[in-house]
DNA sequence: CTCCCGATAT
DNA sequence: ATATCAGGAG
């Protein structure tokens, strides 16, 4: 995508939604890091469903050990992956409290050594709860920045670099939601809404009005 | 590359 | 019926 189109791209999307946020639900960065965690090929909504009563306990990585592996298991057995989630938590809160004071380390090398927690949900970690200019490539992030030209890359590490580069410094902070908000509700996988896409006009997608 | 794995949209 | 969903580990 051209220099000019980009920051078009997200000048628009700044016009639309100012001030974007998640939807994922949490209270803190413990809590940010867990949700992140399970939303795992998941639906945030699936994911807030099981965390409304689960954060209402669990504040803290202690908390965490206290509720146990079966306990944790009941509150997330409607998410999928849930067996391999489960596990990964206890022994990420095991670590936390062991190795970390109980706190989420604000380093990404850090929070890679989680069970768990890989690039992505570490990028988001650091974007979200530490206001890091990181942008976490997930699904929705690899498609819109392949689908439209923004920034093609053969897998999340590439295209991540990638958008570093061309995506000018004022949208940096936000633009893991721009983006990722983008690709839920218009940039779909399956049905793409461009005959009503704010962005249609500098989008390299070939088929524009396909749907 | 395979496995993990329930809920939802199409 | 099947593709997809805020991926990560072996």
């Amino acid at each position: 995508m051209k220099k000019a189109d980009i920051q078009r791209f997200f000048e628009i999307l700044r016009t639309e939604n100012p001030e974007p946020k998640g939807e994922l639900n949490y209270t803190n960065p413990y809590t940010l890091l867990v949700a992140v965690a399970l939303s795992a090929q998941a639906t945030d909504i699936g994911v807030n469903k099981a965390t409304e009563k689960l954060f209402k306990i669990v504040k803290t990585p202690q908390d965490m050990l206290k509720l146990g592996e079966d306990g944790l298991k009941d509150h997330i057995k409607t998410i999928g992956l849930y067996n391999t989630k489960a596990k990964n938590v206890m022994a990420a809160a095991e670590m936390l409290v062991r190795d970390y004071g109980g706190k989420v380390p604000e380093d990404r090398d850090e929070l890679v050594k989680l069970p768990g927690v890989g690039r992505k949900t570490a990028n988001v970690v650091l974007n979200i709860a530490f206001g890091h200019e990181t942008i976490a490539v997930d699904t929705h992030l690899f498609r819109v920045s392949n689908r439209t030209g923004l920034a093609p890359g053969a897998t999340p590490e590439a295209v991540e670099a990638k958008l570093e580069k061309v995506i000018p410094p004022e949208f940096r902070r936000h633009a893991h939601h721009w983006l990722i908000l983008h690709g839920r509700y218009i940039c779909k996988a399956r049905k793409p809404s461009c005959p009503v896409c704010p962005v249609r006009d500098v989008c390299g997608f070939k088929d524009k009005t396909e749907y």
